[in-house]
DNA sequence: CAGCATCCGCGTAGATACTG
DNA sequence: CAGTATCTACGCGGATGCTG
C-alpha cells in the first residue's frame, strides 16, 4: 500500500492523482483529442450530417473509429444523433448547443494553431538536425573510445 | 444534391486528404493532447520547474512519461530546457514565448472546460444510464425470442 | 445505410535496472 | 538528480464478415 504518500483515494485506481483524475481541461482534451473527434465537430459546424457523409469527408476514418467517435461525442452531449427508422436508414448527427461552444473555442485553437504551425514545424526540424548532429559524434567519439 | 446546405467551408478542401495530414489543429492537439503535456505546460505557467518537481506535482506520471512529454514540447518549441553541469545534476524547464502563447489559449479551453465540464458528465451518466436500459431490455427480448 | 462482433498486429506505456 | 535501456503487456485501431 502507497497510502502514507498521498491521501484519501479510490483503490481502485492505481495510483491517481486526484487533481488529474479531476482536472477539467484534461477530461476536456480527453473529450475531443483522439485522432477524428476534432474533425467531426469542425465538420459539423457546417451543419448536420448523415454518417456516410462524415465518413467520405474525411477520408482515412475507418467505419469502426468514426463510430467510436461520434458515440464518445455523443456520450458527452457534444453531437446529437438522429435515426430516422426509413429504409433504407438514414443517421444524422448535428452539434447542439453545447456542441457549438465547445467548437467556438476550438476554433480558437485553431486560429492559434494557424498562426503559429509553422514555428512549430521550423523549431522540430531544428531539433531533429540537432539530434542527429549529437548523437553522431556521439557514436564518433565512442568509436574513438575504442 | 446537398451542397446547398454546406455553403462555404472553412477551408476549400481540395481532397480533405492531404488536408487531413497537415491539418494545423490536429497537428498542435497532437503536441499537447496527451496524457501529460497540457498538464505540464499548465504547471509551467506558474514558472520554471525542475524535473523532479514536475514529477512529484503531476503524480501518477512515470519517468519515462515525462522523459517524453518534455522532450516533445521542447522538440515543438514550447519548453527551454536548461542543462546544469553541476554536480548532483540539475534540469530546469520552462516556458518559451511560443509556449506561454499557446498556455494563454489553452487557458481559455480550460475555462471551457471548467464551465462545462458538469454539463459534459452529466450527459455521460445521463446516457450511460439510458444504455443499460437499452441493453437490459434488448437481453430481456431475446430470452423472450427463444 | 449504418453499425456491431470478432480477430489480430503494432505501438504505447509501465516496470525495472543501470549510468553520467 | 535526471536521465537511458530493455523487456513486457495491454489496448487501440485496422480488416473482415454479418445484421436490422
Amino acid at each position: 500500500m502507497e497510502e502514507q504518500q498521498q491521501a484519501p483515494q479510490p483503490a481502485a485506481h492505481p495510483a491517481w492523482n486526484p487533481y488529474l483524475a479531476t482536472c477539467p481541461t484534461r477530461q476536456v482534451l480527453d473529450c475531443i483529442a483522439d485522432k477524428w473527434a476534432a474533425l467531426v465537430v469542425g465538420l459539423l459546424i457546417g451543419g448536420t450530417r448523415r454518417f456516410g457523409e462524415l465518413r467520405r469527408e474525411i477520408q482515412g476514418v475507418s467505419q469502426k473509429m468514426l463510430t467510436q467517435t461520434l458515440r464518445s461525442l455523443e456520450r458527452d452531449g457534444i453531437v446529437r444523433r438522429e435515426v430516422y427508422a426509413t429504409v433504407p436508414p438514414k443517421v444524422e448527427y448535428s452539434l447542439t448547443p453545447l456542441g457549438e461552444s465547445l467548437a467556438a473555442t476550438l476554433e480558437e485553437l485553431r486560429l492559434w494553431a494557424e498562426r503559429n504551425i509553422e514555428d512549430v514545424l521550423r523549431n522540430r526540424a531544428t531539433f531533429d538536425a540537432a539530434a542527429a548532429v549529437a548523437s553522431e559524434s556521439a557514436a564518433a567519439s565512442a568509436a574513438k573510445n575504442r
